[in-house]
DNA sequence: TAGCTAACGCAACTCAGTTGCAAATATAAA
DNA sequence: TTTATATTTGCAACTGAGTTGCGTTAGCTA
């Protein structure tokens, strides 16, 4: 795996002190984070405001992406492939557990085949699986 | 298809003048509605409230199922097939379209077949394609 | 038609996310 | 290394979807 410090220039972003954090946080993390979870673990009390932005300048160089929730909170990921910001990955598995709350992004997770329907383009297919994790069952 | 002064009595809710109005607007809607399109094409001026505590009822009784959308709205369309508050339909195909923002039900859309991983349980699988419809190609 | 219960409407609130602006810091150029 | 430029940060104040409490109104049942 590449060093934050790496993938920040990769991406063109600056090596700011928070930016190396928060993206370290991603690459440690196995769950996906939401604003309060990043406020929580990274030590800095850095503003709200300041995560906001950081989180969408790096979904828009394409090192994370956003993952649905289900109370309509904004959750985070590392993208797995190789993304930039004129290619996102298309496909994505993710797994909401109904009782932890915990979306996970299901890498293993062969993506099954989608019918096209004449007369609409499709540029971004997601599969969301609702249901108990394995912690939870 | 039913009146909406049937549904609501098949589904155990009060037919208020203003239930029925929504109902009916459902039924006579290709499109999925927001609480705003809701406000802008029920004549009578009922305050939000209102709406949000109809809406989360029929939901709740199965009448209607809400709806992903690409800004985090909530949009809520008539649910197909028949659903009832403890059997909702676990498969939905939606597509939302990146220009007009339109959000839609694809009934004609044969849901493919998800391969189970083991560890976890399955309740509600949902199908999300972003793209352009045919409007707007 | 009387009484009970659900639905309605108002006001005030919550809370995730945004905007504007001035100060701080990273990067590129000299 | 210093200077100039552009991006990032932090504060404060705001926005807007959705919620809660509560008194009033209107369906429904007996």
């Amino acid at each position: 795996m590449r060093t934050s410090e790496e993938l920040l220039s990769n991406y063109g972003l600056r090596k700011t002190t928070f930016r190396k954090k928060l993206l370290k946080l991603f690459q440690d993390s196995e769950e996906t984070l939401t604003v309060e979870d990043i406020k929580k673990k990274i030590g800095t009390k850095n503003d709200k405001v300041t995560i906001y932005r950081a989180l969408s300048s790096f979904e828009k160089s394409g090192l994370i992406h956003q993952v649905p929730d289900k109370n309509k909170l904004s959750r985070y990921a590392l993208c797995s492939t190789d993304c930039n910001s004129s290619n996102h990955t298309n496909h994505h598995v993710h797994f909401i557990c109904d009782y932890c709350d915990n979306t996970m992004c299901i890498e293993e997770f062969k993506f099954p085949k989608i019918k096209k329907i004449k007369g609409f383009k499709y540029k971004k297919i997601e599969l969301i699986i609702q249901g108990n994790c394995p912690k939870c069952l």
